[in-house]
DNA sequence: AGAAAGTGTGAGTGGTTTATTACTCACATG
DNA sequence: CATGTGAGTAATAAACCACTCACACTTTCT
């Protein structure tokens, strides 16, 4: 339940910018229990970005058993739906975009990066059947999607971002 | 001339984890020098964050330039050799990805990163004369290249970062 | 009933961080 | 030589942050 709040405390200001007290005050406890739950705010951020893999790579395998199997193609869009449909309150890949952040020099942050993208890219391989080239291209689709939430993309009126946000659903 | 030490301070922890008092190290001032050169650490990071754009800009440029036109494709594909070229040393990269981090919640950052992406966007369709789906596949790569970076992929023996990484090139 | 264990907090500690202030020093310029 | 100025800093104020600890309340087990 903690985690659940902490990823929108979280998603605002990312791993430095956010204080203990901060995902106490969303999570309705008190700053001195986050540290009965978690020994250390890396834990607690690490535990954040795990919880946010998983529950991307969830929708993403509901995405593939409701729509059933098709080409790589189909199979490829209705994950991206999925995954357009699951971020639709911007929390979610936002705490993927701090997490990379904090990626570079939390050594810990940065082996649950790893290991989220190792399931998720195994995941779509193996679910798609598609090229590498298609999965290569999927994922950055995703990672395009982080520079249109964090500008706020959609909200600008200008050929640069209707470029970039082009067959991009946005829900 | 503290702008440019002031990136690869900025580049590990990006907005919220580097210190006025890092910055100053960085440059060799003392950290209250840093607050006659700027008013604000804010107007700091924002200050840098335009230079790197501008570099990044450059550096495109200087890729059309030398490689003179060609079909779309070719174009492109010398920009990115040239981007690629640019971001060796990571900390450009590593900027632009705690800037978009930061463009979350500080206003005055993302108006920043929207203005770098759009000029950058305009001159890559104007220079190259690609369709939106090429432009946009460019900046999609990009963006991954962030992942990459962050996640220190290339030093990763494994079968995702081989996928995402896939004709990418690295210096 | 009473011990043990779990759930939770108020009050603090020590260290950091941004930002300001008051100051020095080298060096122009008239 | 007096006056002014750009470059720079040490010291510190005020706020804040991660983390700790002693203590209270509740549940559960015997």
């Amino acid at each position: 339940m903690v985690l659940a709040t902490a990823i929108g405390a979280f998603a605002a200001r990312g791993y430095w910018g956010t204080t203990t007290t901060e995902v106490a005050k969303a999570a309705g406890i008190s700053q001195a229990y986050v540290y009965r739950l978690f020994p250390s705010k890396e834990s607690l951020f690490v535990a954040v970005v795990e919880h946010c893999f998983v529950k991307v790579r969830g929708a993403l395998e509901q995405a593939v058993t409701t729509r059933g199997g098709g080409s790589a193609e189909a199979v490829l869009r209705g994950m991206g739906d999925a995954y357009a449909q699951l971020i639709s309150d911007n929390d979610l890949m936002l705490i993927q975009l701090h997490a990379q952040a904090a990626a570079v020099s939390e050594p810990a942050v940065r082996e649950a990066v790893r290991q989220g993208y190792a399931r998720l890219v195994e995941y779509v391989r193996g679910a798609s059947g598609g090229s590498e080239a298609q999965v290569q291209e999927f994922f950055a689709r995703g990672m395009l999607c982080h520079l249109l939430v964090s500008t706020g993309a959609d909200e600008v009126q200008a050929p640069w971002a209707r470029t970039l946000s082009a067959g991009i659903t946005h829900y």
